[in-house]
DNA sequence: ACAAGTATGCACCTTTTGGTAAGTGATCCA
DNA sequence: TGGATCACTTACCAAAAGGTGCATACTTGT
């Protein structure tokens, strides 16, 4: 696995485990994909994008990446209010570090569904026996 | 961040989710990376190697990961119990594939260090703040 | 006979995470 | 005047994730 991950951190395990942490939670990577994507984006039209995500969560995340130094939170402070985030250096290089886990999660999309499918088929049958007994 | 991401995937919203979710789990990126690290581990000598990892946890996810075929797992049926993981050609590529992000956090360790400062500062500001007021 | 180690299982509880629904000022449109 | 839009905020709740500790069946060491 190289040796980025060896040495003794402050905190955490590796240099692995502290960037995991960095991008933990349900919408954040989803987040930085869509920056990554397109430039500078307003915050109404990040919602509608994403779809699924709450405004709570998605304001969320969108401030601790902004508060992490990923992400630059633009206010034009007008009247009707006009905000918009896009990746800062930081954010783009984890994008970029991102891009692997990417591609490999549609290289191997088969076995990744088929996973998920099993899954979702043990809780199935977990709840039927569970309960029952 | 590539066209790696932009098939419309089912159930996930790319391969990058997909991917997040296969190693959603506090300890599995570190099973992975002690597994990759050396061959074949037993387990008793993850669970001291991982420390702060319970019994609980570590069987549960290493259950997952080897119901998603990234981990193998052999019983020895011996009589005080053995038994020990190795990772699938499947996990060996998750874990290639973590590779950069393990050199991002690395690379990048002061402004993730940082960040964590920050974080804890602020739960701890709130915690003093909120209740109070 | 007794403690320790082996790889797990299970019950219970707390913490964290995520979700829902409502409300905020201000402005624009009809 | 009433409703919609903008970017948020807040209070409350449910679900999931994670943690602790005890139990198991068997053997080895003392």
């Amino acid at each position: 696995m190289s040796d980025a991950c060896t040495p003794t951190l402050p905190g955490f395990t590796c240099g692995l485990d502290a960037t995991l942490r960095v991008i933990a939670g349900k919408w954040k990577p989803l987040i930085l994909y869509f920056l990554a994507q397109g430039g500078p984006t307003r915050y109404g039209d990040l919602r509608r994008a994403i779809r699924d995500v709450s405004d709570k969560m998605l304001i969320q995340q969108l401030k601790e990446l902004t508060a992490d130094g990923l992400v630059r939170r633009t206010d034009y402070k007008e009247v009707p209010p006009r905000v918009d985030y896009a990746l800062t250096p930081l954010g783009e290089s984890l994008a970029q570090a991102l891009v692997p886990l990417c591609t490999w999660g549609t290289e191997n999309l088969q076995e990744v569904t088929r996973v998920f499918e099993q899954r979702a088929a043990d809780r199935a049958a977990g709840r039927a026996a569970g309960p029952a007994a």
